[in-house]
DNA sequence: CACCTTATTTATCAGGCGATAATTTGCTGG
DNA sequence: CCAGCAAATTATCGCCTGATAAATAAGGTG
């Protein structure tokens, strides 16, 4: 790749010669990388990264120490920030029974992870660093999961002051799990078209639901 | 057990020092790659391969005349083989329920496929390669998903000469996908403990088998 | 308009990578 | 017992990677 006279690059952010402020070309960086990143894994190089955002690739090292930092940088960018803090109270609200907050729940939450970057990269970032992974299966566990049961008892005549035990959260994570897998069978892979998801997550939500309602019969 | 003074890799297999038939040599090569990408992804170097092997790195072009068909064969030792041919006859064994058949099935079968090296080989492979996760899809919702829809109709007094529908599969899917996921937690990340496997086998076909019984009632 | 801060580029390094060629050495058949 | 085939090693190449140091130029401030 011979470099012509200018413009190589140009894209929808300003085809900036040069000169941003140190948060505009940070975000820039990451953005380019957790796309990049999302492709390939975390073996991307600093100079694909570099190409893509536009940039010389030792100017990254003006803004991250070294590429761990990136890679870092490109976790916080893709899993946080993607929690509407308006989802905690939804869960909770009382006046709508369990389905229907909880449908409403994974649409919202599903519009936001069913996209391609979010899934790679979280796929990849669980495969290289069992820390992230953990601590990404607490948050949803004690976000979503663990609410869900609360819920869904109280709404079966139970009381919510119990510890959810992990047997109770067995079916939950079964759904929560499918739902994941559902949606990388169906962005990441553009496989053969599944049915739309506000189907499938009130199938996932079907399950669960009857599973509890039946286990209290016993 | 061990052999001789020389040993350095010191394994299962003869220490040996030199002159393996080629079948030998192959093996281990492939199994030695295979638990190197299981750990680093498809990027673990040609040179840590060949010392864990026990070899050189150049004796490897010797076997495979690059990585990538290394990788291939490393797919193949983890994809295949690990289907046992009886099972498909034992999916279709009507003088069990479904639940007593799929639950012995998927018993054995989280057997073979719960194991750290086949879950991250085979996530690295999804990632990687969208052909491999495409024909992977097919084959278990051939082999097992489309089997448990009909089966399941059977038993619910349908027919099973119908082909299966995308919607049919949605609930085996999430069934199946969320089992996969649970192995994940379980063995790769090892998670605090979760309860044991074949309550969770249980309570996820109870979740398909009860959805499928309450939709028969519409 | 000139100055000075600092964003950005150019040039470069050492190390690791996949791959190849030439050499050595173990084993088996005559 | 030795000849020769093939398994295995040594040596090496060119490329790409992450990272650093020095040179350049943009753009706000006085």
């Amino acid at each position: 790749m011979v470099q012509e006279a200018r413009a190589i690059p140009s894209d929808a952010p300003p085809p900036g010669r040069r000169r941003l402020s140190r948060a505009a070309r940070k975000d820039e960086i990451v953005l380019a990388a957790a796309q990049l990143f999302s492709e390939t894994g975390f073996e991307g190089s600093t100079r694909e990264i570099a190409q893509r955002a536009g940039i010389t690739q030792p100017l990254l090292y003006r803004y991250f120490p070294s590429k761990v930092d990136l890679i870092e940088a490109v976790y916080e960018k893709v899993y946080l920030d993607r929690w509407n803090p308006d989802w905690d109270a939804a869960l909770l609200d009382r006046s709508k029974p369990v389905k229907e907050r909880f449908q409403e729940f994974y649409e919202a939450y599903t519009q936001t992870v069913f996209d391609p970057v979010w899934l790679r990269i979280s796929s990849f970032a669980a495969l290289r660093d069992a820390q992230i992974h953990d601590w990404h299966t607490h948050v949803v566990q004690e976000m979503i999961l663990k609410p869900l049961v609360r819920e869904r008892r109280v709404e079966l005549g139970g009381t919510d002051d119990f510890l959810v035990s992990k047997e109770e959260l067995a079916a939950p994570w079964l759904m929560h799990g499918g739902l994941i897998d559902h949606g990388m069978r169906r962005n990441v892979l553009e496989l053969d078209v599944l049915e739309d998801t506000s189907k499938v997550i009130s199938k996932a939500l079907d399950m669960v639901l009857l599973l509890t309602e039946a286990e209290q019969s016993n």
